[in-house]
DNA sequence: TAGGCCAGCTGGTCAGACCAATTTTAGAAA
DNA sequence: TTTCTAAAATTGGTCTGACCAGCTGGCCTA
């Protein structure tokens, strides 16, 4: 068994209980081990079914889930793809949390405990390119502040950035998942009072640029405290 | 960043539907209103395509992602169930866990977050009931210094009534399914040292009871940091 | 060359058959 | 009648082959 050979054909015999679970198994160890990439399109399956050596059902009952889960995605007419990363762990955690009626409050408590441990992190972590990023997102606030959708956009990067900076992969994701669900709330919240958009807006700038700067200066209990406040101000504007 | 030019786009993506996915939100939607209740038999297979009025491909492909996340479960023979409730959040979370490599330093700074703050409000909202059983895993844990695997099964059930007495949903299962992952290299990484296992078990009980008096003083802050002590005191030793 | 059209891919669905595990039932034995 | 066993019916798991509906690409007009 060389290593050429399971380069030239990583789709192996099955063997198992059930063997659409174990075409499962493979395929996600498949993109666990980056053999397939993101965008990449797998065999049609027709082709998959000759390559396991299993019928089309199987294949097809081990590629659903996947879809489902978001790990993979399946254009009609042009085949099936390995999904873009985004979105693939929110589907998933996103069935978990529907299936049962989550607190907002406990969502927002959540977040709070991440973000300003984000901030921490990215201070103490983050590179010369997420510092620009992260400050173009300042820019897109400033220049939007008489915008609410568009600022409330740049607002969102904000966040993202600085939790893609803190360089940890599973903080990232949750704040991504917990983002997403209470987004729509804060939507509908700032909707309500269209007239006081933009002086919370300029408030909620200079917070932000308060917690750069401390990301900026590298001094990770700065950041965190500015996040602190600057989640407790949003949250208590929010809810009023 | 192409990721702003969204903002102005007003063409939402098509989302077409196919049938399977329709009978995927009917089925959830069945058990999320508790008409179908953890336990109960669904209709065979053959049955529910009459029902649905489509092929049994459709029916087949619709319950196998419900059966992957572990909403269901499948008895060959037998017919398909609603599955318990507990584990569900925790399967649907753990695809999203395992989808990719999980760097272990980032499971465990997230914990050390996560469980920071879990003392925190455990402080803060501990109710009688709560201190008595984290009282319980306490007596546990001393009984049991000489056993390893006995005193760790305690050590995780202190946590998980800390998690518990936080009272917020979203962060019990966080911690839950966190520690469910790093559970296993904990175990591996104790029995390399046996010899020294009694004395890290008292170390971590006399931390124990420095958290737990901080919790039933109500003092948040120093259960915190009582917590961050400890942690930060077991990974070091794990890690070793 | 530009545009349109069609053949041949692909995933999505359906039908019918068979297998293996399980439950139910009917009959034989006590 | 009761009990045990073996066959029959039921159920999920798999296979095959067929057809539909989008997409792709290349060929062929205009």
């Amino acid at each position: 068994m060389s290593k050429f050979k399971e380069i030239e054909n990583p789709y192996s015999k099955i063997e198992r209980a059930t063997v659409s679970d174990a075409i499962v198994d493979q395929l996600r160890g498949l993109v666990a081990q980056g053999i397939l990439k993101p965008g990449d399109r797998l065999p049609s399956e027709r082709e998959l079914c000759k390559r396991f050596g299993v019928g089309r059902t199987s294949v097809r009952e081990a590629l659903k889930p996947l879809i489902t889960i978001g790990l993979l995605e399946g254009r009609m007419g042009s085949g099936t793809f390995v999904a873009a990363e985004t979105g693939q762990f929110q589907k998933s955690l996103h069935w978990g949390l529907l299936s049962d009626l989550q607190s907002r409050d406990d969502l927002v408590e959540t977040r709070h405990m991440l973000e300003t441990n984000a901030a921490y992190w990215a201070a103490e972590r983050a590179e010369e390119e997420d510092l620009a990023v992260i400050g173009m997102t300042l820019n897109g606030m400033e220049e939007n502040l008489g915008h609410p959708a568009i600022f409330q956009k740049f607002d969102a990067d904000f966040h993202f950035e600085i939790a893609r900076a803190a360089q940890n992969r599973m903080l990232y994701r949750l704040i991504n998942v917990i983002r997403s669900q209470i987004q729509t709330w804060i939507g509908e919240r700032l909707a309500l009072t269209p007239d006081r958009s933009e002086i919370l807006a300029r408030t909620s700038l200079a917070q932000h640029r308060d917690i750069f700067a401390a990301i900026e200066a590298k001094d990770g209990p700065a950041a965190r405290a500015a996040m602190d406040v600057h989640i407790q101000t949003a949250t208590r504007d929010l809810a009023k």
